[in-house]
RNA sequence: GGUCUCUUAGUAUAACGGUUAGUACAACGGGUUUUCAUCCCGUCAACGCGGGUUCGACUCCCGCAGAGAUCACCA
């Protein structure tokens, strides 16, 4: 079966973490199937509307590569796409109901509705209006709200995550079909244009499980085919059990685009998060998400955002990608995220520099902290070398270590060609005409010349630093050690 | 409170009713003759509780406990 499916935010802020999930499941699924994403914006409560909402969801799904079939921007055959749109079918639909005496148009002020819940409340009964149903019926005009009146009676359904479910009358109702505003609740309006869109698969939070109740009785009154029904359930918080949510500092998705994240990685995390395939594999691209995507095997309990992996994970996107492609198509990726002293450094230099540190990043941020040495000379600290274990190793004075730097550095001076290949033959040398350990000699150079409490191999650092700098870099360290003693 | 849902290591998860309960992240230890990381190897760590069905239960059934959702002119 062609999937046609769609993700339907409301234009209330950001996305985050928590509610992309909805936008992904359906998303493979329709690409599974060949079938259809639609992006549909439920912008039918005034006062949550956020302006630029709408554009943020939108760049977020981009972001992620979720692009759809028919939405804002794209257009498609059921335009509009914005709920406050199509104001007039949802209308429409709702007075075919009250024409067959399926709804009923009802102004009781909501003073009074207060006063039947307080009642059913001290009179330890259950809350439902239509227990309160009006005897007689109004013609509808403008401003007064649209109730359906609900049939209640047991019912059953399937849901593709939670399995088979069913329900009792307790829990139907005569739920708002059109607000007193005139636009059309989310119960009502869901139900209308995902028929109208061809929408045969609904995903939503585990949160609406509760209404679907409400929902059957509704197709059931405009006699039309249910579609496939999907409860996912939330993402939680890392601490507590509350689903995450922006209380809980849950960061939009394209935060952590602004952090140096992939979206590869994110992809990946947010679809494995509560969904596996049943294999052990941990990478997967979006095409092979999209092979191996199943409805069935989508968690059925709640499962806790952990941003440790995440990171991991992105870790092992930045790695795959530059071995599968390589550091010149890799770098663009990048561009943001040096540090501002590399402004004026050719992008050849860049590339270097990337190839040497990219499998340390966690993320692509990292770089503005981890290549600050690569693009300007480090701030003097010689406490950092002197404190620095290896070098504390050696036992040595201030002077002696001076005598030490100054052998390396007459040796790199007369080095024929600055090459890595050369740095690395006349390095394994000094080890051997030093006499001093790996690491303590290393050290003291990669210091001297970094200041950084790490750094790549240092062959490779002094090779990319090139000859001027790493010299002179080690003359300022030498001359300054034997001033600190006298 | 009514209704509904869920429950495997710290976290995410795997396991036709028969496995020493597998994998990944994290933590810890080791190796890759410089650091940090990558990579590799290893260690620690779980079936919520109680009954039942069965030769045999993480798996099926019933209770209990705990957690969550929902009971809007919000979605």
């Amino acid at each position: 079966m062609k999937i046609i499916t769609r993700f339907a935010p409301s234009p209330t802020g950001y996305i985050h973490i928590g509610n992309v999930r909805s936008a992904i499941y359906p998303y493979l699924a329709a690409r599974q199937t060949g079938g259809k994403f639609i992006l549909r914006i439920e912008d039918t409560d005034q006062a949550r509307y956020v302006p630029g909402a709408t554009e943020l969801i939108m760049d977020t799904l981009r972001w992620l590569g979720l692009e759809w079939d028919e939405g804002p921007e794209v257009g498609g055959p059921a335009a509009p796409y914005f709920q406050t749109e199509r104001k007039d079918i949802y209308l429409d639909w709702a007075k075919k109901l009250i024409a067959e005496g399926k709804a009923y148009a009802d102004d009781t002020p909501s003073e009074t509705i207060e006063a039947y819940r307080k009642a059913d409340a001290a009179a330890k009964v259950p809350y439902l209006y239509r227990n309160h149903r009006p005897d007689t019926t109004k013609k509808w005009q403008e401003g007064m709200p649209i109730r359906f009146k609900s049939d209640p009676k047991p019912r059953t359904w399937h849901d593709e995550v939670m399995g088979d479910m069913h329900a009792g009358p307790e829990v139907q109702d005569d739920i708002i079909l059109i607000k007193k505003d005139g636009l059309p609740t989310y119960n009502f309006a869901h139900i209308v244009d995902d028929y109208l869109m061809g929408v045969n698969m609904v995903a939503r939070g585990v949160e609406y499980l509760s209404s679907t109740p409400n929902y059957l009785a509704l197709y059931e009154a405009f006699g039309i085919d249910r579609p496939l029904l999907v409860s996912l359930p939330h993402i939680l918080a890392p601490q507590g059990n509350k689903k995450l949510g922006k209380r809980d500092g849950a960061k939009s998705v394209t935060e952590y685009r602004d952090d140096g994240v992939l979206p590869e990685a994110m992809l990946n995390y947010l679809a494995c998060l509560g969904w596996n395939d049943g294999t052990e594999q941990e990478i997967y691209t979006k095409d092979e998400l999209v092979k191996a995507f199943s409805l069935d095997r989508i968690q059925n309990s709640g499962a806790r955002y952990d941003e440790v992996k995440l990171l991991w994970l992105n870790g092992q996107w930045i790695r795959k990608l530059v071995t599968e492609q390589g550091i010149d198509a890799f770098y663009p990726r990048t561009t943001n995220f040096w540090p501002e002293t590399a402004k004026s450094y050719a992008d050849s230099y860049k590339k270097q520099v990337l190839g040497i540190i990219y499998d340390r990043l966690k993320t692509l941020s990292d770089l503005r902290e981890m290549t600050g040495y690569f693009f300007a000379d480090p701030a003097f600290d010689i406490d950092q070398l002197l404190t620095n274990k290896f070098i504390k190793k050696t036992g040595l004075s201030e002077s002696e270590l001076a005598a030490l730097l100054d052998t390396v550095r007459t040796r790199l001076e007369k080095l024929p060609a600055w090459t890595e290949a050369n740095l690395k033959t006349i390095l394994n040398e000094l080890l051997e005409t030093t006499g001093r350990k790996p690491a303590e000699l290393f050290s003291l150079i990669r210091i001297a010349v970094s200041f950084a409490p790490f750094s790549p191999a240092l062959d490779l650092t002094l090779a990319v630093l090139g000859r001027d700098v790493s010299l002179s870099r080690l003359r300022r360290v030498q001359s300054a050690l034997v001033s600190d003693q006298q």
